[in-house]
RNA sequence: GGUCGUUUAGCGCAGCUGGUAGCGCAUCCGCUUGACGUGCGGGAGGUCACAGGUUCAAGUCCUGUAACGACCACCA
């Protein structure tokens, strides 16, 4: 590659071809290298009907750092991609799409309409994998999968077969959350609640011997059509004597007995409730202690069934209007009451569910929910922040039986086969050509698995289970899961119960929470706001880098996040910023052979910023141990832009144009510290890291797969690091004066330094011409200079000689208001060092430092009054 | 109703195992300093939500309060 670089960085100029090389070096595939330590992260597979948003650049980048991080350090790595057929998501595109040609799922039948939907899948089910890619994503794409492919289909119908052997799958009739949109059961989890404004229908409902009513309300009247019973508290001393009695039930004239059940609030409401088993969960709880009849009266997409004529066909509201009107006619009515209560929704379509009964398939929780509970508590995995175990107990702990089954095509086929003569249920992996019972022609059950029962295997189906092969016996259990809190309950959960029953051990160590990326106002990104950002116009617009820089960048675990634009701005110039000090680094060198290693002979300079460097290794490394990404990413933008760039640059420009045998020096240190930060930052910039480490004197392929700086004791120069503080302190403190005193740079003055530290600062002269506008250096013990700015450090005392430019009062204001604040800070101190408490109490440590600063505030005490003195 | 989170400079956020508060953006002053104006140097700006407590010492630990937010929950 060409040793010359652009004044800036452009990241459309790099990205693509970079991320070729990658593909084409074979670097993301996983090897299955026996004996070496693995790193395993499988992906959240992305629906196929999905676009990459805030959400996925996040997760993926976040997976992203710890895969590249990990490969570089030397471990076999795999990152396993793959999407989610999405049961739902994909049915209900392909049957819009359908609508829009004016054909319906019925109209072409289930082959045709599976072939349709694998057509959808070829076509649309890559995007989000090309989109993956130019987040610059290191997945094995060798071994990407399909939560509907031919393997994961074998491990689900393993699954499902063993657990119905063991009886942890059952079907049965039970009430259950139907959404009359998508025509389909769907889960307890797949509810979202939403705080509705509606009403209370306050009603009367007659006994049937003439004595009086009883008064009772409910927020859906229409449901009246199926009630079967009315309940009151067995304890109510109201109701005592109605129990056993029968009511008429209004419009229906139907007769039901009052019941008594503990289910009853005696405080709220009436203390009355009108029972209806078919279409409210409690109710059909009551039903079954007291042997209700259970009354369905809609239909599947809500409407009212023909056994009400008057109502027949009516939408749920419609009709809901109309019996409250009939209601009203026939005086049952009392009153209205506005009243807001919780509706649950669906969390595809939103569409308010319909409680409903019919006969599903489920999983049997309760003993799944045991070792998966115990996987946690043992510490075998780890939820990272730790909060969220909490929740995850929580659930595990009151969790109910899990509805499977979906009134749905596109998906894994429930295995189950009925004989269309005896009626026997045969559950098997391949289809019995009859019935084992009577011979008779067996039919398959027509339902799909809920998608999340394939998604539940993903970490060991993804790696041949149920075969035994080699990558599942290297890669399993997988190491971390990075994903969204708001995912916990859908996948997490089902991951950690289905591998501890069928592998018998945790799906993997670390659970990696985070939050949700939401718009500049803190809002939620979502469609119908518009307020979505598209990862791809950001990347178009500041460069894949950037944008992985902002998502990491202030990211805490488990906390959610806004984006702006202005946040990807300023990562965009920090690549900028590390794209021209390699350019400056590349200039110096030209043609020259550079070595690879640090000279025998480190100047002051050099020692620091290696001792700086050393310890961001460690701080970095740890960090990520941690899962501190965030922090990681702060510490290397800081050391990067003010101790490299800022600093350590500007110093190397001294010896750099000085040339000969320093200027060579120099050269390698600029190249093994920068080549080093390339390597820290690469997990977090993948491709500038990378196009600039290729353009850098460099041995092997790829910084991708270089190795990862590790902590060199050799490295450490504590002494040399006190040496440039106090230096740095003088010089941070002559330009702040001259800043003050609006001293243009260009305008150069000598500088006199009075130090009991005449070593350090003797190797200081070039730094102070070069940084602090010197035109000379002197330093000594002590100075006698009249007439000049006085300035005082910690370490020294700092005369700038400025004739006419000095304005003697000002001098002597700013002086004093400056020993005010030091006798403050030493008074500060004193309290605490004459706190006997303190004293006895405190880490020597801590007391010592506190006895270093009050002899610094005292002599600087000494100098700050001397130079007032001197000035008259 | 329960659980959890957040509350730190104008805005967005860091602050790990307690030791006189930091970053980015914005703002103000200055700078054609041959890597970078997507830059350089410098400045201003905070009683760390509130009230108690533990401690020699608390933004940092404990208790409570408030506001906002999230999740869970069968009050018809």
């Amino acid at each position: 590659m060409a040793k010359e670089l652009a004044k800036q960085y452009d990241p459309k100029n790099v990205e693509d071809r970079i991320y070729d090389f990658w593909l084409n070096g074979k670097y993301f595939h996983a090897k299955v290298e026996e004996g070496k330590p693995t790193y395993t992260i499988v992906i959240p597979p992305p629906n196929i009907t999905g676009q990459l948003h805030m959400g996925h650049a996040l997760d993926n980048t976040l997976q992203d750092i710890l895969i590249r991080w990990r490969r570089m350090q030397g471990y076999d790595t795999l990152w396993l991609p793959g999407t989610d057929h999405a049961s739902i998501a994909t049915e209900a595109k392909i049957v819009e799409a359908m609508k829009a040609e004016g054909i319906t799922k019925d109209d072409i039948g289930r082959e045709a309409f599976l072939e349709r939907a694998w057509k959808w899948k070829e076509q649309y089910g890559g995007r989000i994998i090309q989109q993956l890619k130019k987040m610059g994503s290191s997945c094995d794409w060798d071994r990407e999968r399909f939560t509907l492919d031919e393997g994961c289909n074998k491990a689900v119908l393993e699954v499902f077969c063993r657990l119905y052997e063991k009886g942890l799958i059952y079907r049965g009739e039970r009430i259950i959350n139907w959404c009359p949109k998508c025509l389909t059961s769907i889960s307890d989890a797949e509810v979202e609640y939403e705080d509705q404004a509606g009403h209370f229908w306050h009603l009367r409902y007659p006994f049937k011997d003439g004595s009086g009513y009883l008064e009772l309300a409910t927020t859906r009247p229409e449901t009246l059509l199926g009630d079967t019973a009315v309940a009151v508290n067995p304890e109510d001393e109201r109701y005592k004597d109605v129990i056993g009695k029968t009511v008429i039930l209004p419009i229906v004239h139907r007769e039901i007995p009052v019941v008594a059940d503990d289910y009853v609030e005696m405080d709220f409401g009436t203390g009355v409730v009108k029972i209806t088993p078919a279409h409210d969960p409690n109710d059909f709880e009551v039903g079954l202690r007291h042997n209700l009849p259970v009354i369905n009266v809609m239909t599947d997409d809500a409407k009212i069934t023909g056994d009400y004529p008057a109502y027949a066909g009516m939408d749920r509201y419609e009709a809901r209007k109309a019996i409250v009107r009939d209601l009203e006619a026939e005086g049952a009515l009392v009153r209205i009451e506005d009243y807001s209560h919780n509706v649950g929704t669906c969390y595809r379509c939103h569409t308010t569910v319909e409680p409903r009964v019919s006969k599903q398939w489920f999983v049997k929780m309760e003993p799944l929910a045991k070792p998966a509970i115990e996987c946690v508590k043992s510490g075998k995995t780890k939820f990272v922040p730790e909060r969220f175990e909490k929740t995850y107990f929580h659930w595990m702990e009151n969790i109910k039986d899990w509805c499977i089954s979906r009134q749905l095509w596109w998906g894994h086929r429930i295995p189950a086969y009925y004989c269309e003569d005896c009626g026997e249920v045969t559950v098997a992996k391949t289809a019995p050509s009859c019935c084992p019972k009577c011979g008779g022609k067996v039919e398959q059950d027509p339902d799909t698995l809920d998608t999340w029962f394939s998604s539940a295997l993903w970490p060991f189906s993804t790696l041949g289970w149920p075969d035994e092969t080699p990558e599942l016996k290297h890669y399993f259990p997988t190491n971390t899961l990075v994903t969204g809190y708001d995912i916990i309950f859908f996948w997490v959960a089902r991951m950690i119960f289905s591998s501890c029953e069928q592998m018998g051990r945790e799906p993997f160590g670390t659970v990696f929470i985070h939050g949700i990326v939401r718009d500049a106002l803190g809002r939620k990104m979502s469609k119908s706001l518009g307020n979505g950002i598209d990862p791809l116009e950001i990347i178009d617009k500041y460069g894949a880098d950037a944008l992985r820089f902002t998502l990491a960048t202030g990211n805490s675990p488990g906390n959610d996040m806004r984006f702006s634009d202005e946040k990807v701005g300023a990562s965009r110039n920090f690549a900028n910023k590390l794209w021209n000090a390699s350019r400056f680094i590349l200039m110096n060198i030209g043609d020259d052979e550079i070595e690879q290693t640090l000279p025998s002979e480190l100047a002051l300079e050099d020692k620091w910023v290696l001792s700086l460097y050393n310890d961001l290794v460690k701080e970095v490394t740890d960090n990520l141990e941690k899962f501190e990404l965030g922090i990681a990413v702060q510490k290397l933008y800081d050391f990067i832009w003010d101790i490299f760039c800022d600093w350590y640059i500007e110093l190397a420009k001294i010896r750099l144009q000085a040339g000969g045998e320093e200027a060579d020096n120099a050269k390698r240190v600029l190249v093994y510290v920068m080549t080093g930060i390339l390597k820290l930052l690469h997990p977090f910039m993948p491709f500038i890291t990378e196009e600039i480490w290729q353009t850098l004197p460099h041995e092997g392929e790829s910084i991708m797969i270089s190795a990862w700086p590790v902590y060199d004791s050799a490295l450490s120069f504590p002494k040399e690091e006190t040496e440039m503080e106090r230096i740095m302190t003088a010089i941070r403190a002559i330009r702040n004066r001259r800043a003050e005193m609006n001293v243009a740079p260009s305008k150069k003055a000598k500088v006199y330094i009075a130090t009991a530290y005449t070593d350090t600062f003797g190797k200081a002269g070039i730094f102070m011409q070069r940084l602090a506008s010197a035109s000379g250096f002197e330093v000594g013990e002590s100075f006698d200079i009249e007439g000049s700015v006085s300035i005082v450090t910690a370490d020294a005392k700092i005369y700038i000689p400025m004739g006419d430019l000095v304005d003697f009062e000002a001098e002597k204001a700013r002086l004093s208001k400056e020993l005010e604040a030091v006798k403050k800070d030493l008074e500060f101190v004193n309290n605490k060092l004459s706190n006997e408490n303190f004293v006895a109490k405190a880490p020597e440590a801590v007391v010592n430092a506190q006895r270093e600063a009050a002899a610094k505030y005292a002599e600087k005490i000494a100098l700050l009054e001397d130079s007032i003195a001197k000035l008259g």
